[in-house]
DNA sequence: GCAGTTATTTATCGAAAGATAAATGATATC
DNA sequence: GATATCATTTATCTTTCGATAAATAACTGC
């Protein structure tokens, strides 16, 4: 049977006794004696708990979110099943291999996170874009400014994970072309497609907005920062630059 | 002995036949039929090869940065071993521990990274900020835009090392500050100390050029940009907003 | 309340990891 | 060219990791 290739579908194959799926399978050995910490009155053996599949896939996807955002992808399923509270070969019985886990993180922390809604702000004419603009930064800003995301996102550009890739696309066909034909729009100018050198400065813009996020996220840096003021100063800038680009490129 | 905590200084006893330093200690068969690759005439076993300490641990230290930036910090000593052409025991000769070369390799991507001539630049008031700032952005981004600078750098704020914070502050008092500074200058404001919003905006005109590295060299994410203009576009829409900012806090 | 189903655990394996001790052999000194 | 030094290797230990198989026990339906 050659591999499937195509989302992770994983679950178990009661015949076989397996997890199937598309990828490649580790166990903590889970104390009762000593959960998490300091719970002194939790040293007797709780039951054994128990979920229907769906549930504790559910639960495991979420966990294994927080956790390799935390712990890094190289991270054991030990730890994973730790911080579940459960045993590392149940794992095994929800997906494959870590692999699939991994997987599966990242589908969810990528995809489904655009809103459509969001395009229909940035275009809507009915509003000057400097107003779109604020509207949008902080919507987009208070979705992806999240500890894990950010996290996640780094992570798997290190790994060279090529939904990272997919990702800057998006960014660039669904936020900075839209940008720059607004901003054309607004500004008088003829329809036409953004150059290179637009799209690169609108880059810088947005990627000025982003490098807060993983200053304020990630590193930590960053104390009481006023992000709607960061917007409205980063967007009034962009409108100039851009503009001036216009003119330059006449 | 209680742990010693100064910048690791490795060094071997002869006496008691241990690395020592202030951190924690693994070994890759190195196959001399099967070096790096498709080298079919390295076949033969080479001779052994015997450096001075001062050599190996130079060596094992370059080797160090190129090895972890590709394949980040969890990655094994043997690695490593092998890619220097020697038996993973050998590093345990000059580092105590992997930790130890961590450390090192961290020291040397950081430090001495920053030019005071740089410094020198930015102040120079015979010339325009707007050329100054070119000139600065120009060599600054020339000596950090590197595979292996930016990787250790993400690697390194991922694993929360606080020589990254370190590092922020140092471009917020080097670089922010100063631009502020000369901006204001320039101006014709009167000297005063940045204020927080003026930082955070600079911090991102900053951010944006440095995300422009990210893309480049982590993701891979940019044809053939021409970063001069680039920078020249940064630069005009930096001054552009301070001054807008300087206008509105009057 | 017994029996079947199956979610979960215990036990265990083999590979890879960090680390150490002892053997080896290249070089320097005489 | 024999000897001492010490850079480097071989051999090996322990821990951790991913993964699998088999035993256990919580729920379901009767």
């Amino acid at each position: 049977m050659p591999p499937v290739k195509s989302p992770a579908v994983c679950g178990y194959d009661w015949t076989t006794k397996r997890a199937v799926s598309n990828l490649t399978p580790y166990v903590i050995r889970f104390d009762h004696n000593h959960l998490s910490g300091d719970h002194v009155n939790e040293a007797v053996a709780r039951p054994r708990k128990r979920l229907s599949p769906q549930e504790r896939k559910e639960e495991i996807i979420e966990k294994a979110i927080e956790f390799f955002a935390e712990e890094g992808f190289d991270s054991s399923t030990r730890g994973l099943a730790n911080r579940l509270g459960v045993t590392q070969p149940l794992l095994y019985r929800y997906f494959p291999s870590k692999g699939d886990i991994v997987a599966e993180v990242y589908q969810r922390v990528y995809l489904n996170r655009w809103q459509e809604e969001w395009s229909i702000l940035l275009l809507d004419r009915a509003q000057p874009v400097e107003v779109r603009l604020n509207s949008f930064y902080t919507l987009y800003t208070n979705s992806i400014f999240e500890r894990k995301w950010m996290r996640i996102y780094l992570f798997a550009g290190l790994r060279g994970v090529d939904i990272n890739q997919r990702y800057m696309v998006m960014v660039r066909d669904k936020i900075l072309k839209p940008i720059i034909q607004e901003v054309l729009f607004e500004f008088g100018g003829k329809v036409r497609a953004a150059t290179e050198r637009e799209i690169e400065f609108t880059w810088a813009m947005h990627g000025g907005i982003f490098y807060f996020g993983i200053r304020k996220l990630i590193y930590d840096n960053c104390g009481d920062a006023d992000l709607k003021q960061i917007i409205a100063d980063d967007v009034a800038a962009m409108l100039f630059g851009l503009k001036r680009i216009f003119n330059q490129q006449i």
